[in-house]
DNA sequence: CATGCGTGGAG
DNA sequence: TCTCCAAGCAT
């Protein structure tokens, strides 16, 4: 097998440090989480930013910083406002984590983000990734921060042909980045990897004659350098048959559940549903039951007033969304709370229930 | 190691 | 409209 050291033989590692670091220097973005090097700071761009667009979290970076300027903060923070502050973001699990681990730092490393590899990769929420990144761009450390930016640019300057969704494929890079990490500033030269992939050495159709490391990369020198990376792909989610309903008591208060704290979108907010099996009983019918079981709420189910088809990375659920009147008492209600409307905007929903809650205020 | 875990943008 | 994703991590 292909290890580091063979397939860093004759490239010149000092060159490319001085010609990508030189380039960072001159055309990085401004970017929010760049005005400074506190840890607690770049640690949350760090988490927001996985597997998330940096014109999708800047807008999230600048409201959850507003909110929990500090580690101290985030650690005595309510989780449900954490979670409002990440509505909308998606993999919500991140922040859950987050808070977790600030916690763990607030407790036992006095408030002070740990600096080395062992402590921080300890923490909940931080991969082999963020630990890198933290350490390289907070502390200096010459640390790997292999993300798939980091493995498209390598696999094109190095031309490996690897499968980069293995896991395996991730060790090779970090192996191959500690070989070829700038001791003097691995700072710049891991943001420097990142910020290349997503503006010059983009996954379809990169800028080759604009890259700044052009000359050192042998896709290039090729032709190959559409060929790569090999990335395997993901299976098809699977579809899923759910039926929703809006409650609403005499008072016009809306009647929502708190997902439970594990799985797809925990401690998350929604309107009541349930997966139906239509070759057993109309979904209307099965909903009512398992509104009354699971909630010991009685309604009065109206006709679907829309449909709502939502696409997760693993999951389609396609929802037949009802409205009903609560018939029963609300002292008899579990696990259901009653909100005004206008109380509503305080609790975090996915967004297949906000498109649920928008269709409804579209309608009613 | 494979799978579960969100979302909105780009081509 | 559809496909593929984007600065990953936990289990």
């Amino acid at each position: 097998m292909k290890q580091s050291k063979d397939i860093v033989q004759n490239f010149d590692i000092r060159a490319f440090q001085d010609d990508l670091i030189s380039w960072f220097e001159q055309e990085q973005r401004i970017l929010p989480w760049r005005q400074d090097q506190d840890p607690y700071k770049v640690w949350v761009s760090e988490i927001m930013l996985q597997q998330t667009r940096v014109d999708t979290v800047i807008p999230y970076f600048n409201n959850f910083i507003s909110k929990f300027p500090t580690i101290k903060d985030l650690a005595y923070a309510n989780e449900d406002d954490v979670l409002k502050a990440w509505e909308g973001l998606g993999y919500y699990s991140r922040a859950r984590n987050l808070q977790t681990a600030v916690r763990e730092v607030h407790e036992q490393y006095g408030g002070e983000v740990p600096n080395t590899p062992a402590e921080i990769s300890k923490l909940k929420g931080v991969g082999p990734y963020t630990t890198g990144a933290i350490l390289s761009i907070a502390y200096g450390v010459p640390q790997p921060a292999v993300d798939g930016n980091v493995m498209r640019v390598l696999s094109r300057i190095l031309s490996v042909w690897d499968d980069i969704a293995k896991p395996k494929t991730r060790k090779l890079f970090e192996d191959i980045v500690h070989e070829i990490i700038s001791k003097d500033n691995p700072s710049y030269f891991n943001q420097g990897m990142m910020e290349l992939g997503a503006i010059v050495c983009t996954p379809t159709s990169p800028s080759c004659l604009l890259c700044p490391v052009r000359e050192h990369c042998r896709a290039f020198e090729e032709g190959v350098q559409n060929e790569l990376p090999v990335k395997s792909k993901k299976k098809a989610p699977r579809a899923l048959q759910l039926a929703a309903v809006v409650i609403r008591d005499e008072d016009g208060n809306y009647l929502i559940h708190k997902r439970p704290s594990k799985g797809l979108l925990a401690n998350l907010w929604e309107f009541p549903n349930i997966e139906v099996d239509l070759s057993i009983a109309p979904d209307h019918q099965q909903l009512q039951a398992f509104i009354q079981n699971e909630y010991g709420a009685d309604i009065k189910i109206n006709a679907p007033f829309t449909t709502i088809q939502h696409v997760f990375s693993h999951i389609v659920w396609n929802v037949t969304v009802y409205e009903a009147e609560l018939v029963s008492d609300i002292s008899a209600l579990k696990n259901l709370k009653v909100v005004s409307e206008k109380d509503l905007e305080q609790y975090a929903f996915p967004v297949s229930h906000q498109k649920i809650l928008k269709e409804y205020l579209l309608v009613k």
